[in-house]
DNA sequence: CTGGGTGCC
DNA sequence: GGCACCCAG
């Protein structure tokens, strides 16, 4: 008897350590799963790191973030500067139409899935006069994006925003089905190629511009766009002016320089570079350099 | 909302 | 063909 309750009990010991393994290991792999994890997505971020490091020359000291997206207006004009989560725009109620729109294109934006909005409407941050589709039906000119819907497929937001009338400029059909938007799809690219484009594009007015519609909305004379690939080495930029007409020249016979686009809009491009760099790359319009 | 138009990869 | 820019009704 005594034998027999000895053994039980050794039974039970021993069935009890077996589950103590057993409940062991499960709790050693709950908790070693967030752990791994954690070390995974700490590599990634190491990794993510060196990348930068690699495509980026950090003796130039780049300042990044929002300010190399905002030029600086060396000429005092209305404006309202509204911060939309896709895109900045220099809004000008006066005319109707923005002073310049920027945003930042990134290679994992360009893989959004966001279906195209088409829905115009006003931009509810505007306070002050702001076109509506009325001004624009048979005028003759196109709602023409800034900011396209397509560079703004990574969120539903971004979308929303690109089709507010603060990023809308009258666009002769036959530069924004063609030219333009050869533009934008090449700055795509550029976006794959180069990891992220800077963009800053916007309206060049004439002294006594043409209007459409009720709200009188200016009509440009040109458009320029100027284009900064910050994570490249060397740095480059270039800039585009398209007269307002029909527009189906190869791209390369729109570049300019970004200091003939400076000149012609009174504004400053990407500031915050060193001014050696700045002036280096804003005196260069070479196309050959940028990704086909 | 749908249908139609055009150009380009 | 699909996608991008749109237009009109």
């Amino acid at each position: 008897m005594n034998r027999s309750k000895k053994s039980k009990n050794r039974k039970l010991f021993k069935k009890k350590s077996h589950s103590n393994n057993k409940l062991g290991c499960i709790i050693a792999i709950i908790v070693l799963i967030p752990i791994l994890f954690g070390v995974y997505l700490y590599c990634q971020q190491i990794n993510i790191q060196k990348n930068n490091e690699l495509q980026t020359d950090a003796s130039l000291q780049i300042p990044l973030g929002k300010d190399l997206e905002t030029p600086i207006s060396l000429a005092p004009r209305q404006e309202q500067i509204i911060r939309h989560s896709g895109y900045t725009v220099s809004y000008n109620k006066d005319l109707k139409i923005p002073n310049w729109v920027s945003y930042e294109l990134t290679r994992e934006e360009t893989k959004g899935k966001e279906k195209r909005g088409n829905r115009f409407i006003a931009d509810p941050l505007v306070t002050g006069p702001i076109a509506t589709n009325a001004d624009y039906t048979r005028s003759g000119y196109d709602k023409g994006h800034m900011a396209p819907a397509a560079d703004m497929k990574w969120s539903p937001e971004a979308m929303k925003e690109s089709f507010y009338f603060s990023n809308m400029c009258p666009q002769h059909p036959q530069l924004n089905r063609r030219g333009w938007k050869n533009l934008e799809d090449k700055i795509r690219n550029w976006a794959i190629a180069d990891s992220a484009i800077i963009i800053i594009c916007g309206p060049i007015i004439e002294k006594q511009p043409k209007t459409i519609g009720k709200n009188k909305v200016v009509v440009p004379q040109q458009f320029f766009k100027v284009v900064l690939s910050p994570f490249v080495k060397p740095i480059r930029a270039i800039g585009f002016l398209f007269n307002n007409e029909q527009a189906v020249e190869p791209l390369s016979s729109y570049v300019v320089t970004v200091d003939s686009i400076e000149s012609l809009t009174n504004m400053d491009f990407f500031a915050p570079l060193p001014d050696e760099i700045e002036n280096r790359i804003e005196a260069d319009a070479n196309y050959s350099l940028w990704p086909n």
